[in-house]
DNA sequence: TCCGATCGTCAAGATCACGTCAAGAAGAGG
DNA sequence: CCTCTTCTTGACGTGATCTTGACGATCGGA
């Protein structure tokens, strides 16, 4: 879930945000001055910031640049002045995007989708196994061996060991293997399997002959065991 | 140098806008309507787009959707129009800002500032690569020999390796290259890939014939080994 | 012990994908 | 208007990949 901390000092404007905000499934935290929301954006790490540059105890723009000494969450700022100078001092302090008030919640909750949006580029998670002196690289689609080698395997065999390794343990059905890399129409020629399976033992497995991670289960199907 | 491309039908704002930005040292390109926006588009790969929603051929919110097909560049728009729902549509659109007329130079130079600089913190620990004796910097948008020659690459030569080159040691698919580079109807017109491939292996490989980093993966796709 | 089912292996032809060459079309610049 | 670059499109030879069939080996049950 997106967190959002908004930073304000009118209780009003606090209230409507979280209002909305909440309804649209954010995770809000709200704080009335700067020096909460320094302290805040630090424990609880937000993920987008909406910010008041009228703040009681220090200055908006103070507070931009209290954020960006150490994080570059994305920053909305709310101001009720329109000046150009404003704008201009708070976009080169750090922030994303400047919204005058008053504004119009819809707005405001489009330019959080648009922030939120470019930001959310990053944070993939790749996985990784290991079957005898290989490695499985599921995101960069290669195979190395321990010394950087690198495994060239065909389109047929990667796809059918894909679906293996994304069921580490999982017995897979001679069915649903057919179906998934042949199409639904090849669902009994199980000697596709069997060609396809020794191939990926030749390239994979130390001793091919006596497999230890490309396992058969006589009549029902394959196991990958990690 | 970042390229900005700005889109508008009145011909004082885009000569105002030409005038400051190129004073700012950005490389500016021009387009009057829609169409003209997409094709420069496609064809010099501005790394930010200024559009003005009120273009005489069609519907600003279509020029973003038309660009959101096949990349994310960030955009501002312009409008002269302040009402919810136009931000609303066009940030939901893709938009990264809005901006509504009359503005301040400042003000949109800022955003402009404001934008790039959020694109660039995305993707960028990788500013230049090696293959073989060339180097490529994706900063720069240059490739330099060992000896300080300069390699000439077409806009789309240029274009399909600085895609491989940001997935370094990744597999890239045939559809996302042709995807990205020539647009979502190009998804099976795998000559063209032969053909581009063919020619960046002539002018970065050492042996063109036995590519060491511009590697093919049969029925897959493409992969830059670094 | 025999028998049938299933699996691993080998070997072939058919098919597909790739690299390459070449030529026309479209666009940019002078 | 002309020239040069770049893009698009087609065709072909070659090699890799897929498909297909066949043959022992192994195992469990009759």
């Amino acid at each position: 879930m997106t967190r959002v901390l908004v930073v304000d000092d009118e209780p009003q404007i606090l209230r409507a945000l979280r209002i909305n905000l909440k309804a649209r499934r954010y995770d809000v935290e709200v704080a009335g001055d700067g020096a909460a929301a320094l302290r805040l954006a630090a424990s609880h790490r937000p993920d987008i910031v909406v910010l008041d540059l009228g703040l009681p105890d220090m200055d908006g723009v103070q507070v931009i640049r209290g954020l960006r000494g150490w994080t570059n969450v994305p920053i909305i700022v709310l101001s009720g002045r329109a000046g150009s100078q404003d704008k201009v001092a708070a976009l080169d302090a750090g922030a994303d995007d400047y919204v005058t008030k008053p504004f119009g919640v819809d707005e405001l909750l489009a330019r959080v989708r648009a922030v939120t949006r470019r930001a959310a580029g990053a944070g993939e998670e790749v996985p990784a196994v290991e079957i005898g002196r290989h490695t499985v690289d599921l995101g960069a689609h290669a195979v190395r061996t321990g010394d950087g080698a690198e495994v060239r395997l065909t389109p047929t065999e990667w796809h059918l060991l894909e679906i293996l390794v994304r069921h580490p343990g999982r017995l897979v059905s001679q069915r649903q293997l057919l179906h998934d890399v042949w199409g639904p129409q090849y669902q009994s020629e199980t000697n596709y399997l069997r060609q396809y399976m020794a191939q990926l033992r030749r390239k994979l497995e130390d001793d091919p002959a006596r497999p230890r991670h490309l396992l058969t289960e006589p009549g029902m199907g394959y196991r990958f065991q990690p």
